[in-house]
DNA sequence: AGCACGCCGACT
DNA sequence: GTCGGCGTGCTC
C-alpha cells in the first residue's frame, strides 16, 4: 500500500519526527514540506511542521493517526531553503529540530494561528466611471462614500489607509467586494527612495568599495572601526547599493530597543520601512514584519539575535553590528550564535557578510589575520575627534567615598564646573551586592542558590539576581535579632544616591535594567543629557552600548578588578572590550575626552597592555596566549551541562557521558570533568558540567553526532536536566 | 513541552 | 477515609 506519510516536527524536546497520515479531507498533492499542520498528540492537539513526505513509516500502522488540518494551504510557511538552513542549525547545535523550527516562527504562528492579513494590501477600484457608479449605488450611500473616497485616492488605497478613514466601514466594503466593484490586490514592492548620502572619508570609501566588489558571492569582512569612525555610514551605503540591485539586506544589532537612532537612520536614508524583529515588539507587529520579510516586501530587515533565523529571500548582504557582543549567543534552548549563523546564511545565499566592531572578538580577529575574512579598518573618527586619553587610577590605600576616590571626585567636580559631562560606569545593579549583620556576621544568602541576595533599597527588598527569589529587607538580623544590618559594597543605585548627595545641582540619570523599564521618561532624560550642559550619567554596561553623548568629557570605570581574576579564560577579552567600548563614549566631536579606570591592580598586565597599546595590542597578546594554551579560537569546545536535585546524580550522568565520549572519540577529543559548575546550586538544583575540546570542528562534531543520541537513553539521565552548548562563550 | 498515571501528607 | 504534591514516562 503506497500511503503518503507525513513526517512532522513538533515544538517539544523530542529527538524524532512524528509520523502522521494526511488529513482526511486534503488532497495529498497539496502537501509540501514547510507547511504547518494541526495534529493530534496524546489527548490534545498541537501545531506541527511538515518536514518530509515519505512512503512508509517505522511506526506500527495502528499507531498512525491522520493529521487534523492543513494550516498553510497556499504556500509553505517556511520555504525549502529556510527549512534546510534550520535543519543545519539543529544538527550543528545538536538540538531537537522541532524546537529550532518553532523558535524561528513568530509566537502567534507557532501556536497554529492563521496568518495575519496584510494591512498593506491594496483596495483596488475596478469600475472607474463615476456616473455609472453613482447610478449603481444611488441607494447605498455608505458604499458610495467609500467609492468617492477611493476615486479621490486615484482608485486605490491600502487597507491601513481605509481603516483609518472608515473605522467602522466594513459592511459597505464587503458589499462592494461582493458586487465586484472593488477587489484586494497584493501590495506593490516598496520603492526605496534614497536620500542624499554624506561624503565618506577615504577609509570609509575604501571599505564600501571593497565590500561592494564582493557582491554576488560569499565573502566575510571584518570592519574594525574605532567608536565614532562611521561604521554605520558604511553599512548604509552598502545597503543602498544592495537594495538598488534588487536584493535584500539583513542587519543584526545586539539590542535594538537601545538603538532607535540606528533604525531611524536606515529608515530615512533608504526611504523604506524596515522590518523590525526583536523581542520588545508586540506579537502582532512582529508577525507582520516577519511576513513582510518572508514575502520580500521588506527588503531591509533589522533585528536582534533571532532575526538571523527569519526567512529572507534574495539575500544580498548581511551586517552584524558590534559582532563581539555577548547577546548574539542564545543562552537557552538551541544555544546558537547569531553571529556565526550570519556567516552560514551569507554562505548559503552567496553574499558578503560584514562583521563590524571597535573591539572584534578574538575569533573574528584570528580569521581576519589569517586571511579568511577581508579586514577593513577605520582608524579615524569622523569629524576629526581624537580618541580619549585612558589612565589607570591606583586606589590602593585610598579612602573611597561611595566607591570613588578623592582625586577622582575632584576631577569629576572640575569637569562639571567646567560645564561638561561625566559618565560613571559600574557593572553591578542594585544598592549593594550583599547585606551583612555586624553583630553576628549573617549574610543575605539566597535560600535557593549559592549566591547572595542584592539589596534594592528603593524597593526595600533583597533580590537574588540568579533565580529571582526576593524578600522584604528585614529590619533586624534574621539570625541574631540585632539591629545591625549594613549594606556591603557598591551597586549603581547606591552610586546614584552618593552622586546625588555630592553633586546635587546637576542633572543625574541612572541607566540599568531597573531603570530602563520605564522607557518614555528615560528617553526624555537621555535627550536632556544629549542636549548638552553639565550632567552625570551612572549605569551598568548598558551605558556602553549604542548611546551617543556628544558632550561626554569624562568616563569613569569604578571597579575594574572584578573582571581581572575570573576563572573563565574569556574574562580578559570581555573586560578589554567593555573598557574600550565604555571609553569610546568619551570625547566625541567637540572635546578630547578622558577615561579613568579605578583599580587596585595598576600593574596587571591586561591593564598595562590595554592602556599603553590599546585593544589591538591586547588582542595580539591574548591570541598568542590562547594559541599556547590551545584554547579557542585555536580549538573547538562543547559544554555538557547537567542539573539535578542531588549533585551526585548530575555528576553520575556526566561521568557516564564522559565514558561514552572517550569510547567514541578516543584521544582525539579532550574531556574535562565532570566538575561542579562555578555556582553549584542555583534555584535549588545542583549543577555540574563536562567540557569537550578538539583541535578541529569536524572531529568534535563527529563525536557529538554519535554521543548525543545515546545521552537520552542513559538510565543515569533520569531526573537530570541536561543541555549541550556547542561553541560556549562562557563556561558557567 | 503537556498530560496522565501513580504513590505519600493535611484536610472535609 | 479523600484531595493533591510532583516524579516518571509517553506522545506518531
Amino acid at each position: 500500500m503506497k500511503d503518503t506519510i507525513l513526517r512532522v516536527a513538533l515544538p517539544a524536546p523530542v529527538w524524532t519526527l512524528y509520523d502522521y497520515l494526511p488529513p482526511a479531507d486534503i488532497d495529498p498533492a497539496l502537501l509540501q514540506p514547510g507547511q504547518r499542520l494541526r495534529v493530534p498528540l496524546g489527548n490534545g492537539r498541537r501545531c506541527g511542521l511538515l518536514v518530509e513526505l515519505a512512503q512508509k513509516s517505522s511506526v506500527a500502522r495502528g499507531k498512525l493517526k491522520p493529521a487534523l488540518a492543513l494550516l498553510d494551504r497556499a504556500a509553505p510557511l517556511l520555504p525549502p531553503e529556510q527549512l534546510d538552513f534550520l535543519r543545519w542549525v539543529a544538527d550543528y547545535y545538536h538540538h531537537p529540530l522541532g524546537e529550532v523550527l518553532f523558535s524561528a516562527l513568530p509566537a502567534r504562528l507557532r501556536k497554529g494561528r492563521a496568518l495575519a492579513r496584510d494591512p498593506s494590501r491594496v483596495l483596488f477600484l475596478l469600475e472607474r466611471d463615476e456616473a455609472r457608479l453613482e447610478e449603481m449605488l444611488r441607494r447605498a450611500t455608505a458604499q458610495l462614500r467609500v467609492v468617492r473616497w477611493l476615486l479621490a485616492h486615484g482608485g486605490e488605497a491600502t487597507e491601513a489607509a481605509f481603516r483609518k478613514d472608515f473605522p467602522k466601514g466594513l459592511a459597505p466594503l464587503r458589499a462592494l467586494l461582493n458586487r465586484g466593484v472593488v477587489e484586494w490586490r497584493a501590495p506593490l514592492p516598496p520603492q526605496p527612495r534614497l536620500a542624499a548620502a554624506p561624503t565618506l572619508s577615504s577609509e570609509q570609501q575604501q571599505a564600501v568599495d571593497q565590500v561592494a566588489a564582493s557582491f554576488g558571492g560569499f565573502r566575510p569582512w571584518l570592519l574594525q572601526g574605532v567608536t565614532g569612525s562611521g561604521k554605520t555610514e558604511v553599512y548604509l551605503q552598502l545597503a543602498a547599493r544592495v537594495l538598488a540591485r534588487g536584493r535584500s539586506v539583513l542587519v543584526l544589532v545586539p539590542e535594538i530597543a537601545l538603538t532607535p537612532q540606528l533604525v531611524g537612520r536606515f529608515r530615512e536614508r533608504l526611504g523604506l520601512e524596515p522590518a523590525l524583529l526583536h523581542s520588545a515588539r508586540a506579537d502582532g507587529e512582529r508577525e507582520r514584519d516577519w511576513l513582510r520579510a518572508k514575502s520580500g516586501r521588506a527588503p531591509l530587515v533589522i533585528g536582534t539575535r533571532s532575526a538571523v533565523l527569519a526567512p529572507l529571500p534574495e539575500l544580498g548582504l548581511v551586517v552584524v553590528d558590534e559582532e563581539h557582543d555577548g547577546s548574539y549567543k542564545q543562552q537557552e534552548g538551541a544555544r546558537y550564535s547569531a553571529r556565526d549563523l550570519a556567516l552560514v546564511r551569507a554562505q548559503r545565499a552567496g553574499c558578503p557578510v560584514v562583521l563590524g566592531s571597535a573591539t572584534p572578538s578574538l575569533e573574528s580577529l584570528k580569521n581576519a589575520r589569517e586571511g579568511r575574512y577581508g579586514w577593513l579598518r577605520l582608524n579615524q573618527r569622523v569629524g576629526g575627534g581624537r580618541m580619549p586619553a585612558m589612565r589607570l587610577l591606583d586606589v590602593r590605600a585610598q579612602p573611597l567615598e561611595g566607591g570613588l576616590s578623592r582625586p577622582l571626585l575632584a576631577r569629576m567636580e572640575e569637569t562639571l564646573v567646567a560645564g561638561r559631562q561625566v559618565m560613571v560606569f559600574l557593572n553591578r545593579r542594585g544598592y549593594a551586592p550583599v547585606v551583612i549583620c555586624h553583630a553576628c556576621g549573617w549574610l543575605s544568602d539566597c535560600p535557593h542558590c549559592d549566591a547572595r541576595q542584592t539589596l534594592h533599597r528603593a524597593w526595600k527588598r533583597l533580590v537574588c539576581h540568579h533565580c529571582g527569589a526576593e524578600r522584604p529587607l528585614p529590619s533586624h538580623c534574621p539570625a541574631c535579632g540585632a539591629d545591625q544590618l549594613h549594606p556591603l559594597g557598591q551597586g549603581t543605585e547606591r552610586l546614584e544616591r552618593e552622586l546625588a548627595r555630592r553633586f546635587g545641582g546637576y542633572p543625574l540619570v541612572r541607566i540599568d535594567r531597573d531603570t530602563t523599564s520605564r522607557r518614555g521618561s528615560l528617553e526624555e532624560l537621555l535627550n536632556q543629557v544629549r542636549a548638552g550642559g553639565p550632567a552625570l550619567l551612572v549605569g551598568t554596561q548598558m551605558l556602553a552600548k549604542g548611546h551617543h553623548f556628544p558632550e561626554m568629557a569624562l568616563v569613569v570605570v569604578v571597579d575594574l578588578d572584578a573582571g581581572l581574576f575570573s576563572a573563565d579564560f574569556r574574562a580578559a577579552e570581555r573586560t578589554a572590550q567593555l573598557v574600550v567600548q565604555v571609553a569610546g563614549r568619551a570625547g566625541r566631536e567637540r572635546h578630547a575626552g578622558e577615561v579613568v579606570l579605578q583599580t587596585r591592580f595598576p600593574d596587571h598586565p591586561l591593564l598595562q597592555t590595554l592602556v599603553n597599546g590599546g585593544y589591538e595590542a591586547f588582542a595580539e597578546e591574548a591570541l598568542a596566549e590562547r594559541r599556547l594554551a590551545a584554547l579557542p579560537p585555536y580549538s573547538y569546545q562543547a559544554l555538557l551541562r547537567a542539573a539535578a536535585v542531588k549533585m551526585a546524580r548530575a555528576e553520575a550522568f556526566l561521568a557516564r557521558a564522559a565514558d561514552l565520549a572517550s569510547e567514541i572519540a578516543g584521544s582525539s577529543v579532550a574531556i574535562w570533568g565532570p566538575v561542579p559548575a562555578p555556582m553549584p546550586r542555583r534555584a535549588n538544583r545542583y549543577r555540574a558540567q563536562l567540557l569537550f575540546q578538539a583541535d578541529e570542528r569536524p572531529v568534535l562534531q563527529r563525536m557529538l553526532n554519535r554521543l548525543v543520541p545515546r545521552l537520552s537513553e542513559l538510565p543515569e539521565g533520569r531526573g537530570v536536566r541536561w543541555s549541550l552548548d556547542v561553541d560556549p562563550v562562557d563556561l558557567y
